[in-house]
DNA sequence: GGAGAAAATAACCAATTAGTTACTTTTGGA
DNA sequence: TCCAAAAGTAACTAATTGGTTATTTTCTCC
């Protein structure tokens, strides 16, 4: 059993990089302290430091994580044996139904757009490039084979604006509820929203 | 010409505000460093503070500037007698005209959205409210009482899909020109997803 | 041209920050 | 039972940070 030996350790380090995703989340990197995640975390500094190397360690670690919540998700977008039109539907749903599930997520995203090319080298985390994409191209591509579609309908323009559409519906969500004075994170909104990016990307499909 | 008297007091908060804004876009407000910019603006720290009190302060004038930028921008969005299909045309370009030649825009954006709710209290700012978005709902429904749109096509969900396809685009373009692997800075690319974008709103429109 | 106020400077300060060191406690296997 | 290694603690450090003070320079108006 040596592999069970110093399990505290391993959920010491668990404990640390929960906590620690949710202050890089909220603050990001820079805005997040090293102390309150301690604190927080019920730790002392040393073991997050004896684990991660450093903050920007930590933070590296919390960012495989919150990637990898992703692309365990992708699975759900492949539906086999329903036609396009249902396909995209159900590629609008399950994007809705992760981005809601995980905030966290969608601001480590903003988080490090707005980080880009800064200090923090993140190779292993520039090929991220979601499976899925490809999987979306490949249903409007079937979609004109069956006559479905538009032949001329440009499929990389389409599966860009299908994730803009979803992504930034989660992150705007707070400035455009107040420049639309409308509040758009009650429940009925999120699922009519779906509904109409659905609506608009196959409209614009169709022939 | 007492409003002239000490001139160069003037110059220098310009100079402040300048450099401020390049550095605050850059690296957000916990990013940015006042000494940092104090000396790429060749001005004592001292003269940054007697101006703008603190570095709240000095954010906060950095993003009225910017916000004024786009509100003197609005007038564009408006063009009299022309047809509802031409009028949305003509927004697209104009919101990818004014995001592309003020990046500063699309990033303090960026930051305030992810910082809101946190530290700095902008009430004037929350405010915004783009009159321009009145504008876009009167042009869906005035295409529609000229029987060009669709009586049933959802003026709020389009307004908001408009808004969102043109800023995202410039919000996300680095880390989806990765994700997709194509350079999406480049001009052409800039022109063809304009038109795009007008395609699909104005497809999802029209009957 | 000199008086007085505003603008500008440099050196300083107190608080905070990421990161470390020297030390004690716990653990699992012999 | 004992011991070596790992886990954990608390106090410390050096650098950085936003912000200030005491002082000198510059400018306008009489």
């Amino acid at each position: 059993m040596a592999e069970k030996r110093y399990k505290k350790s391993e959920i010491t380090r668990e404990k640390i990089l929960e906590v620690a995703e949710e202050h890089f989340a909220e603050k990001g990197f820079f805005g997040a302290r090293v102390d309150e995640i301690a604190d927080s975390a019920d730790v002392n500094k040393r073991m997050l430091y004896s684990h991660f190397g450093s903050k920007e360690g930590l933070y590296t670690a919390v960012l495989v994580k919150t990637y990898k919540r992703l692309a365990e998700f992708e699975k759900h977008f492949i539906i086999e044996g329903i036609d396009p039109i249902a396909s995209i539907r159900n590629i609008v749903l399950t994007s809705f139904r992760f981005l809601s599930q995980n905030p966290n997520f969608v601001r480590m995203l903003l988080w490090e757009n707005l980080n880009m090319a800064k200090s923090v080298p993140r190779d292993e985390l520039s090929r991220l490039k979601a499976p899925s994409l490809e999987y979306m191209r490949e249903q409007i591509r079937r979609g004109k084979e069956q006559g479905i579609f538009r032949a001329d309908a440009d499929e990389f323009h389409t599966v860009f604006s299908l994730m803009n559409l979803c992504f930034s519906y989660f992150s705007n969500i707070h400035t455009m509820s107040a420049m639309l004075s409308r509040d758009m994170t009650a429940d009925e909104e999120v699922i009519s929203r779906a509904e109409y990016i659905s609506d608009v990307i196959i409209k614009y499909l169709e022939p």
